[in-house]
DNA sequence: TTAATGATGGGCT
DNA sequence: GCCCATCATTAAA
């Protein structure tokens, strides 16, 4: 898959398969909401430079990217555009396909409403951590891929939780055809 | 139903 | 010391 254009790339993996295997058994789930980061975006952890924290970001497309927020939630990020622009796809959201009764116990929830509607519960229902950071997409660990699912439409909005850049339409959310 | 708040720790302006 | 690309719980209505 092409992952050079950042924005495109956010719209192209909604609708696609993102999944890890476990001892339990395999985890999955369909990408229904993503956010775009950018060069030169205020809002981005790479605005101001490579730091320890952000120097995934500037790995080449395809890396994970995953960082620690509020103390206690693990964000999951696609690391896209071409290499050392710091740009990235921040993952926020899945529809729950494989490993329900998994999620439900990494999660400590049963309805699936709970399970991954969030960046921060997706990477705990499917067991994400910072110590994925450097891996790459479908090269051991994590894997995209399509599955031919293509009924939605797309609709932009503002991101969510920043303070810089607010008037941008950089967060994709997928709309199933009804 | 929506709104407000506490939890919790790493990175940095 | 202050700020966060968040979540769960409680309170108000």
């Amino acid at each position: 898959m092409d992952m050079q254009d950042t924005c495109q790339t956010a719209q192209d993996i909604l609708g696609q398969v993102i999944g890890v295997e476990t001892e339990e058994g395999p985890i999955s789930g369909r990408i229904i909401e993503t956010e775009a980061y950018l060069e030169d975006d205020p809002a981005s952890h790479s605005y101001r430079g490579r730091t320890t924290r952000n120097i995934w970001m500037f790995y080449p497309a395809g890396t994970v990217y995953v960082y620690l927020i509020y103390g206690m939630h693990h964000c999951l990020n696609l690391v896209t555009g071409p290499e050392g622009t710091g740009e990235a796809v921040l993952i926020r959201a899945l529809e729950p396909l494989e490993g329900i009764d998994i999620m439900r116990e990494n999660r400590e929830k049963y309805h699936l409403q709970d399970l991954c509607s969030g960046p921060g519960k997706l990477t705990q229902a499917l067991g994400i951590d910072r110590s994925w950071n450097g891996k790459v997409i479908n090269h051991g660990g994590l894997s995209l891929k399509s599955d031919g699912y293509h009924t939605f439409s797309i609709s932009q909005t503002p991101r969510i939780g920043i303070s810089q850049g607010q008037h941008l339409l950089y967060r994709y959310l997928l709309v199933p055809h009804t």
